[in-house]
This record gives C-alpha cells, sequence and structure tokens, in this order.
RNA sequence: GUUCUUGUAGCUUAAUGGAUAGAGCGCUGGCCUCCGACGCCAGUAGUGGCGGUUCGAAUCCGCCCAGGAGCACCA
C-alpha cells in the first residue's frame, strides 16, 4: 500500500506544479503544531525566493488545487489552508481515513509494503567473546543490533546476523596455558570452571612485582606459545580450543536466548583467519600496505578529510595480525559465501575511529564493491544513575545474567504488590519474565542508540509512563476488553491473538468524530510511514516513541469513549475494529523491537 | 596535543531548518455505583555562553565553557 504520507506528499506536490512551481517543494511532514492540523507543508516558505513572490501568495495558490484533490475517487483533505508567514495546514478527510484503515485491516501486513528487491543484509552484532560470560556491556549490542535485524526483515530484506566471537586472541592462549598448569588438558570442563580460569590465567599473565617485572613471566610466554601454536593448527591444542568453543558457545547461546536474541551465524574471528595471508598480500601488491616502524599500516586518510587520520594497521611487528585484519578477512568472507548488499556493524561508539580504518581499507582494496553499504551503528555507554559507566555496588562488571534476574525480580515484585492472590504463581513468574525483558529492552531503545543513557531499573520497571510494561499494559488492556465482549457475544476466545486473527476483518472501520479517536485513527495509519522511517534512519527509538503514543492515545479514547456500551451497532463494531487493529500494531511494533506481551499482566 | 562526541525543565528524555520546544518521573489539584485508576484531565518548569548564516536555528557555521571517549603493535 501506499504511505499515507506519500497520498498526501503527492497531492501537494501536484498542487505545487499545478500552480507552476517545483513539485519538491511540495514534501509533507507530520504537524508539529497538531492543535492546528494534521499534516503541514512548509514549501511555499522554501520556495519564496527562488520566484521572488510571497510566500503566502504561493502557499494560496497551490491551496486552490488542494481543495477538490482526490486520491482513488476519495476526497484527500477535510481541510487544505494557507496560514502566515506560509504554512499549508492539512488535514484528513474521513472518508480517506476510514479508507485507508480499512484496507490496513485486511491486509495481514496491514498495508506495510514488502521491499519489491530485497536485500541480503549481515547486521553483525553481539560481539561476545568466548570464556567470558557475557555483562551489561554487551546488553546494548545485542538489544539494539536485534531490533536492527529484525526492523530490515520487517522491511522484506535478507538479513544475516552474526555474532562475530572473539575467539582467537591470546585469551585462548592464556586459558589453554592455565589448563595445562592444572594437568586438565585434556579433560571435560564446565562454562563455570572457564569463566573463573580466564580472569585467573589474565590476571597471572599480567601481575608484576615491585620493581615492575613480571611475576610469571613464563606463563606468561608459554600462554604465546600456546596461542602461536594454536593459530598454527596444532592439532593438540586445537582439539582444546574446539573443546572451550563448544561449552562457551552453548553458554552464550543460552544467555542469548534469554533475551530472546537469536543469530544465524556463530563465527568468529578465528574463521577469518584462513584469509589474512591473502589478504596482506593483496594489500601490499595494490600498493595499499607499507611499513612503518616494523609494523604493516594503511593510509586511509582522504582528501576530503581536514587533518590526517591514523593509518590503519594490519599486522604487527611480531607478525601478528590485529582487530583490523580480522574485520578484513570476515569480510572477505561474508562476499564469498553471501554476496550481501549492505552490512551493518552495531557496537560500541568508542570504535568508530576503528570502523572508519577498516570501511576504508575496504573499500580501496576493493574487498567490497563500490555500492555495498557499510554502515557502522555506534551506541553510547551504560551509565548508572549517577552518570557514571554501570558498575555492581562493589565497582565490579555485572554480568548479564544477574541484570536480568534482578530485573525479573523486581518486575515479579510489583506484580504480586498489584495482583496479589490474583495471579498463580506461576503465571506471576511467567509474566514477570516476559515484562522485564520488555522493560530491559524498552528502556534500552527508547533513547537514541547514539548518546549515552542512564541505566535506571526502577523507572524501566514502572508500570507508569514511558515504559515497556506501559505499552505491554495498553496491550494487554485491549485484549481484556475483547476478551469481555467476546464473552458477551458468546465467541470463543482462547487468547487475543487467535481471536485478533480470526475477527479483525469483520467490522468496517468508521472516521470517528471523538477528538481521541481521531487522534488514535491518525496515529493507526502512519504505521508504514513510522517503520520505514525507522529503517531508513536506523532509528530503533523512533518505533517506540510511535508506540507510546498510540498507547497514550489509546487510553485517552478507552476513557471517553464507552466501547462495549455503545448502542449504535455500526459505531460499536468500528470501535470493536479499531481496537483489534491498535492490538495488531503495537504487538507487530514490539516484535520488531524483539519482545512480547502476556496475556494478562 | 589532536580527533570525535555530548550539553534541552529538579531528574530521565523527544523534536527530516519551521508556528506556542513535545513527553515521562517528581510536585500541586481534580476524576472510580461506568469496558482494568498500572488509567484519565488540568497545573508547574527548560534549549551551557557569545557571535554568525537564514524569512525562520535546540538543529547549520565559528569561538568559548563544561563533561565523555578515541588516537600504532588489546579486541
Amino acid at each position: 500500500m501506499n504511505t499515507i504520507q506519500n497520498i498526501i506528499s503527492d497531492a501537494v506536490k501536484t498542487g505545487f506544479a499545478l500552480a507552476g512551481y517545483d513539485r519538491e517543494l511540495g514534501r509533507v511532514s507530520i504537524s508539529n503544531r497538531p492543535d492546528l492540523c494534521e499534516y503541514q507543508s512548509n514549501g511555499a516558505m522554501a520556495g519564496a525566493k527562488k520566484y521572488h513572490q510571497k510566500p503566502m501568495d504561493i502557499a494560496n495558490a497551490v491551496v486552490s488545487h488542494l481543495v477538490d484533490m482526490k486520491y482513488e475517487d476519495v476526497q484527500i483533505f477535510s481541510r487544505a489552508e494557507a496560514v502566515m508567514p506560509g504554512f499549508i495546514n492539512l488535514n484528513l478527510s474521513g472518508e480517506l481515513l476510514g479508507m485507508y484503515l480499512n484496507d490496513m485491516n485486511h491486509d495481514p501486513e496491514m498495508g506495510l509494503e514488502q521491499n519489491k528487491t530485497p536485500k541480503t543484509i549481515i547486521v553483525d552484532y553481539g560481539g561476545a567473546n568466548v570464556a567470558k560470560p557475557l555483562h551489561v556491556g554487551h546488553l546494548r549490542s545485542a538489544v539494539i543490533g536485534e531490533a536492527i535485524k529484525r526492523m530490515a526483515a520487517k522491511m522484506g530484506n535478507k538479513v544475516i546476523g552474526d555474532v562475530h566471537l572473539g575467539d582467537w586472541g591470546l585469551q585462548m592462549g592464556l586459558i589453554i596455558a592455565e589448563l595445562e598448569d592444572r594437568g586438565k588438558l585434556g579433560q571435560d570442563f564446565t562454562i563455570s570452571e572457564l569463566e573463573e580460569i580466564y580472569p585467573y590465567a589474565s590476571q597471572k599473565a599480567k601481575e608484576k612485582d615491585d620493581n615492575g617485572n613480571l611475576v610469571n613471566a613464563a606463563f606468561a610466554e608459554r600462554a604465546h606459545e600456546a596461542t602461536r601454536k594454536l593459530q598454527q593448527g596444532d592439532p593438540v591444542y586445537h582439539k582444546v580450543w574446539e573443546q572451550i568453543m563448544r561449552v562457551s558457545v552453548a553458554d552464550l547461546k543460552k544467555n542469548y536466548d534469554n533475551l530472546d536474541v537469536h543469530f544465524d551465524l556463530w563465527k568468529g574471528e578465528s574463521d577469518a583467519e584462513p584469509y589474512i595471508p591473502g589478504l596482506i598480500r593483496e594489500l601490499e601488491d595494490k600498493g595499499l600496505a607499507y611499513e612503518s616502524q616494523g609494523a604493516l599500516v594503511v593510509d586511509i586518510t582522504e582528501p576530503s578529510d581536514p587533518k590526517e587520520l591514523p593509518p590503519c594497521m594490519i599486522r604487527k611487528s611480531d607478525g601478528a595480525s590485529l582487530y583490523a585484519t580480522s574485520d578484513l578477512g570476515t569480510i572477505i568472507e561474508r562476499e564469498k559465501l553471501y554476496h550481501p548488499d549492505a552490512y551493518i556493524y552495531v557496537a560500541d561508539s568508542r570504535q568508530s575511529l576503528h570502523y572508519t580504518q577498516f570501511f576504508r581499507v575496504a573499500r580501496k582494496a576493493g574487498f567490497v564493491k563500490p555500492e555495498t553499504g557499510l554502515t557502522f551503528i555506534g551506541f553510547g555507554t551504560m551509565n548508572g544513575k549517577d552518570g557514571k559507566p554501570f558498575k555492581t555496588r562493589e565497582g565490579g562488571v555485572l554480568r548479564l545474567e544477574t541484570l536480568i534476574r534482578e530485573t525479573n525480580d523486581k518486575v515479579l515484585e510489583r506484580i504480586r504488590e498489584s495482583r496479589g492472590e490474583d495471579m498463580s504463581g506461576a503465571e506471576a513468574e511467567a509474566n514477570a519474565k516476559i515484562i522485564g525483558l520488555a522493560a530491559l529492552k524498552y528502556g534500552d531503545l527508547s533513547n537514541q542508540a547514539t548518546k549515552d543513557y542512564v541505566f535506571d531499573l526502577d523507572k524501566f520497571t514502572s508500570f507508569e509512563g514511558n515504559t515497556g510494561p506501559y505499552i505491554l499494559y495498553t496491550i494487554v488492556r485491549i485484549g481484556s476488553i475483547l476478551r469481555k465482549y467476546a464473552e458477551a457475544a458468546g465467541l470463543s476466545y482462547a487468547d487475543t491473538e487467535s481471536f485478533v486473527r480470526e475477527h479483525a476483518g469483520d467490522f468496517r472501520i468508521l472516521p470517528i468524530e471523538d477528538k481521541s479517536g481521531r487522534d488514535l485513527e491518525t496515529l493507526l495509519a502512519r504505521y508504514q510511514d513510522e517503520l520505514c522511517n525507522a529503517w531508513t534512519e536506523l532509528a530503533p527509538h523512533k518505533i517506540c516513541t510511535y508506540i507510546y503514543e498510540i498507547s497514550n492515545s489509546f487510553n485517552s479514547f478507552y476513557h471517553n469513549v464507552k466501547i462495549l456500551a455503545e448502542e449504535d451497532t455500526a459505531k460499536k463494531q468500528s470501535y470493536l475494529a479499531v481496537l483489534m487493529l491498535t492490538w495488531r500494531i503495537l504487538t507487530s511494533c514490539i516484535h520488531v523491537l524483539g519482545f512480547n506481551a502476556p496475556e494478562r499482566m
């Protein structure tokens, strides 16, 4: 379906053209003065200088063409007027709104048009390290990346999510050396042992005495040696590595499952290894890589840069490869295996220089096609209430597992408070998990990804205000009304989803006279516009804003209008249809954001 | 030193260069014989500073102030 904003924009653009002005001036946006109108065009002011005319004259000329304009034989505007100094204020006609909503209602995708030429997009997010537990620092990448991935898929693209494990560095050598020390090489071990071994070994290798000398220099040396042997394909060490991977990945999967985050690929830095010698040779052959202070680097500064940027290092003076090398190897493999049209990397914004360097090298060397998209979404730091990076009370790193548990506990507490004996323990606990995840994800996603944000568990888990639980509350409330309706009408009602699926198309949606109902309807009609916009801007928080507006608008409508008690059958049916459409849109949006709603709460 | 980034009510935050900067929390009032008051309605208060560009600036540019981060052998 055409989006509502495009329908209006096309009309206004045609208006500008008919009045003899540039079509492109007719771009329409959502009104920033909802008290005055629903949509607005500012083209008349933009065009005033170009045509040496007063903005108002242009606006009036355009408006005269708009008043009778039709879309599929239906009047588009109920009002189109020019206002000083040259705004064009527009309201949608009830007929068009009604028609549009009914079209949405009868479409399983609610009018959302699938990309006609689907793109293959690789989303690189997660960034977990083998043998290290996930901690709060991994939350944003997982949550934002998952939302981006689901947005891309929702728009009809083929998306491949890759966790891109850190599975190849010195950390592996450290673990192997320590296993050796403990005489456990070749024996079974659990994830808890691994998680204890790594920090222990890491500390052991770094520990220095008062003179600054390594206490366990021999151990550190063996760790490096083990790393080197592993990377050269030593069969014994490789077996141990595989074992570490098995144990670790199983545990990571479990943790990501708890976040409802799912990867298509569990590749890692080790997979890039085979490509590294070749890519280094290619960089040298193309004259891009050169030696500098014993290391191999590539210049990435471009003429448009105001200042020189640091070169990208691809090989250390001791011959080992680095972060960028591994990412370059990975991109070469991905090109070979998946031929993606675009890449999206989701990582901490502190890595922005790395991505600039790596992207430029990849382009200069021709590892990706010039038209291939390379995007880095750098997210800000998750801070505590004190505005400093989030830490435990003891000052340590908080494990993600712990954070999730604490969130669920807090939500469970709130459910118990409000529901009391009304809800069984099992249902309350199951719901606490669902609501807790929504609280966590919405709390994160409702902020602009690029900015730092304050993590406030009390706020996120609150059922009031702009929070995940509030959105869920609205969804559940709609379900509750529908259930009541079903009971009265003698219809079967297993759960809201199946009921809505079965009855969504039963009734005709009419334009609602009540202000709050009208607001709700215009919001619903924006569904496709909002999703498209959030996708092009890679901004999940815009979806949050949208569903928050819908929730507010619905609750206001609910307060003003008696739905089940409405005596006019056509009206009542229309209200029910609007309810179901609202439910579908909210549910669809939270699925894109990566969480679900419970049946009751 | 240099580069990037952020600065919006007491707090947390929103705003493709547009009109009176929009919310939430908090605080102050009001609304349940009525479909879930975890709700609704009303009030309170804000763009770090100085210039510039523009018909119009939180947004673009310059300088200043204040925070955060990156900058060659970690990933």
